[in-house]
DNA sequence: TATGAATGAGTATTCATTCAT
DNA sequence: GATGAATGAATACTCATTCAT
């Protein structure tokens, strides 16, 4: 792997499960096993490591919703909305749990980025003929983040049982 | 106020806004405007002083879901939850905020905080006929959670007309 | 015991055992059971405090060398001389190893203490026909010194067999 | 001279003169007119740097003592030991005095680090007939050890002839 | 006499960042 | 591209000391 790569992974991890503020470019340099001076070469400083990071996650949110944009079975977008969880890869955890520990972070925090799937799912519940087409859509949001959130950090919750229960109660 | 209380005060308000880590003590006693020192005296370091701030969190959540874990109608279980997180006042959103933030600080999250009104809203459901007790307990949950946090962070939901439309979705 | 004499003894304790800088007036306050301000009260500042506990030490010499001193059978001098140090109690042995301590404390030492005693072991050399006495006499006070060392440190010497030992080799 | 050695060497004067516990990282980072940090860039803390201090004592009395421990005439390593002291130059005071005076550290004192002399000399003393030989070994190391610090102190004892005084006295 | 709250200067140590090589 | 020496500002925390009560 070439250097660069490695500082993005070592400080993925770091920032993933201690904290941007809690960890020192020396731990990153370190456990990637450079010198810490590459890290500025590369990224200017260490809040331009985390961006780059972040300049992927926008990336990935994308990839991942994307089919569901692209959906016209209303149904099948509220499936596949809760599928979406289960769908990512142990090894990108990390990633997913840095995400959302950023939300509480105000510098790097972007409220409207989830707004597009937001819209579709409204769409689909007016289709579905639910009354309240909007809140449901919040909701359903809200709830599936809850999943991913338990999912990323392992919390012990029954994610298998709680997605049947969940295709159940939406009749998806 | 006592010099104690108003590093309390401070200390909560820049944690909540700003982060435990990227809090320095420094930070804490010019807002306070005391003595560096003086926040040693009173809580020997700053992990102490968080603790402190945290000893309050159990009392206050204890008193917000006491009534609803001495209600005896479901239905009313299940309305006293929703209406839960809208009884904090805005004077107390920092300090709502700070404990969701600490949510995610490995440190200092105790993750079974809740258990006690999990079981509670499974026992409701379960009079209420419902065929997913447990599940449908835990969805609401994440919900209420989720509007508690949309609250305190100001996010721009429209929490009034969502707090109907639970009330209506279930029926309470 | 009253409050000023149980700081005196923690305060002693403590320099002996970790040192003057190593040794804080709050340790000294939690040793003693008073407050720190007491402290100050009563020794004007941690120096003061010392100071204090010095000052008895020139009356504990006086008190063990006077003997020595109004002395008049050379024989006799440096037999009492040799004994000296094993006359000292146990409850001593911090006071002593505190004094021993600041010979090396240049703000404290006060190399001159003991050259009274030195005069009189050199007249009492030269009495008993020794050639080179001033050197006898630095050299006996050395050994002399270094037991006294050797028994408050307790570092394991066989300090009764060397008394012997110096007894035969001065023929007293 | 490189940085990490001006370092070294302020911090032993530093030491020797004023004592560790009285000798602040910061002063020693003025004294070696480089940054505070690099200090524990290269001694992790103010502990190592002392240590890194102390590692070259093991060698030098490893090297002041070598030549009396491969002697085999007693005479001569009677004479040896007691011209040891007075081969130190000036330049190394210093740092005699800082290992003179780590031997009240309680943290930093090695008690056994002369028994190999003490052996030697005892089985010489043993060789020339002497009737308590360990005795004889014990009281000529504390001479030897209190000229050594007389000298590096710069007492004012009359070193020189103190030397021919024990020459004659153990005729050697 | 005695306390305990309060302070400001100081402590060892860590940090993100720079720069010559 | 990559290193490692170096820095200065910041960090959490301790210290001797003051002072109102």
């Amino acid at each position: 792997m070439i250097r660069k790569e490695k500082i993005l992974f070592a400080a993925l991890k770091l920032f993933a499960n201690e904290g941007y503020d809690a960890t020192s470019t020396s731990k990153i340099a370190k456990a990637a096993q450079v010198s810490e001076g590459l890290i500025f070469r590369h990224f200017t400083n260490k809040k331009g490591l985390l961006e780059a990071i972040l300049t992927e996650s926008e990336k990935r949110v994308q990839q991942i919703f994307q089919p569901i944009i692209n959906e016209t079975d209303p149904k099948q977008v509220l499936r596949l909305t809760i599928e979406a969880p289960y769908q990512s890869k142990k090894k990108d955890f990390d990633f997913w749990r840095l995400v959302f520990k950023l939300k509480w972070d105000t510098n790097y925090n972007n409220p409207n980025k989830m707004n597009f799937v937001l819209e579709k799912l409204t769409e689909s519940f007016q289709k579905l003929g639910y009354k309240n087409a909007t809140n449901e859509a919040i909701m359903l949001i809200q709830v599936v983040e809850a999943i991913s959130i338990s999912i990323v950090r392992a919390e012990g919750l029954d994610v298998e049982s709680f997605k049947q229960f969940l295709f159940e109660k939406y009749q998806v």
